[in-house]
DNA sequence: CGCAGAATTGATACATCTCAAGCTGGGTGG
DNA sequence: CCACCCAGCTTGAGATGTATCAATTCTGCG
């Protein structure tokens, strides 16, 4: 299991991992002094849900470390993940009582939490966190749209190729680092989940991940670290465009 | 075609149909009045096509009649609907450079229009247009995850099923009632443009309108208008959960 | 009337699902 | 320390839903 990286549950928000890259990424010193005032810090541990669909949402949160999914289920049982959190990703809607969607720890996670109510009084307050706000839900329907190609047009192939690209890209844009020749990425995601977020079987998840190593595209590492060889030909197998617009 | 209303391009505000849902919707007067000297009034013929994928976005607008699609393509020419642009919907992307998708109408649209720096000049200004906007894209990003578990989990019939049914919620909210017992609405698609929505091949879409036809779940009125005798056992074909939750 | 785009319908192919049987690796207790 | 256990993974064989290819048949319109 991921570990969580020491981290004082009384951080400086000005030594926060995500602070570049989270809701609070615009706030000026007396508007983080602010955001400071509100927060508290919640784990999670893996496969723990965090948030049930339909549940009372009193707060909101971005994550800090580990990786959370957002899930939507049908009466029988038939399950599509709507979202992958990655750490500095937003979860919770101001202005809405209740959540939509299932929130289930796919790591142990770290939450930076703010009750809801302050949060939506500071967003009257202080634009740039609306502002930022707005910016990142418009960049999350982005990612959305471009997973509803996704789902609707692409091959069982492309859809492993596209997801561990899209994973790769999140995790190198954390470090700030386009992802380039050889890469190495964590995902730490089961071949059920990695099928409830693309549409599949966990059975042709597996298939098709076989496939790609056997044609040289991925290699594993254990379970849940896979290396890239070249970028390049990974992002050829996701049918993505050439100029793979990464746009943050 | 669906034709134009009659409608003054020197329209009021105050009598546009959109008025209580666009992104103006939460405008005082005075708010209203500085919006109204920067709005313009553009028409597009069915099948035009309004904004191309990677074009300069210079400007940002409502839909004020008729209806378009959002557009994504892949180089083989895979091509995936992203998005159903209805009156009131808002196309455009304050703060961003470049179209990310094609937008095509439908039927012959009217919009009203906003160039884009004195539109983003405004939002700083007056936050009830941004804060309109954000609850209207946090409300696409929820319409952007529903259809996510359409295209992912649900079988050619639910999702003809599935799309009927929200165009006719959609519909209906505009006129302020919910869909009950007989619903007549009015699907400006082609076959070929719902088998973009919908993730199937036009042939496929063709067969399961027959079938649900057949099945009573559904009647036709010439090609584009579309009668349910009983809006729940629509719902029910659409695997959705009983307790519809429309939310706005 | 006749044309062209749109829709329907049929026959067949194929990708993915389903069901089922092993395998693997990391943790546990004797 | 090793055998066992079990969740997660892999692999196989066959079923099935949707795509593909190919005719027709509608429908609106010049």
């Amino acid at each position: 299991m991921t570990q969580h990286q020491p981290f004082r549950l009384t951080q400086d928000c000005g030594d926060c991992p995500i602070r570049h890259r989270a809701v609070c990424a615009r706030c000026e010193p007396d508007e983080l002094a602010r955001l400071e005032e509100i927060k508290y810090y919640r784990t999670f541990e893996a496969g723990q849900t965090l948030i049930w669909a339909g549940d009372r949402m009193d707060f909101v949160a971005s994550v800090v470390t580990g990786v959370a999914t957002l899930t939507q289920t049908m009466e029988d049982g038939r399950t599509q993940m709507v979202g992958l959190l990655l750490p500095s990703d937003f979860v919770g809607r101001p202005g809405r009582e209740r959540a939509p969607y299932n929130v289930i720890a796919a790591t142990d996670v770290l939450m930076c939490c703010f009750r809801r109510k302050p949060f939506e009084e500071l967003m009257r307050l202080t634009p740039h966190i609306s502002q930022r706000l707005l910016e990142m839900t418009l960049d999350e329907l982005d990612a959305a749209r471009e997973w509803m190609l996704l789902l609707g047009r692409k091959t069982a192939r492309e859809k492993i190729a596209s997801l561990i690209a899209i994973v790769a890209r999140r995790d190198q844009a954390l470090r700030l680092r386009a992802p380039s020749g050889r890469t190495v990425i964590d995902l730490p995601l089961t071949r059920e989940a990695m099928a409830d977020y693309l549409g599949l079987t966990l059975e042709t998840v597996s298939r098709q991940i076989s496939a790609l190593k056997r044609d040289g595209v991925i290699e594993l590492q254990g379970m849940r670290s896979i290396v890239i060889p070249d970028f390049r030909a990974l992002q050829d197998e996701a049918g993505d465009d050439a100029d793979g617009g990464f746009l943050a």
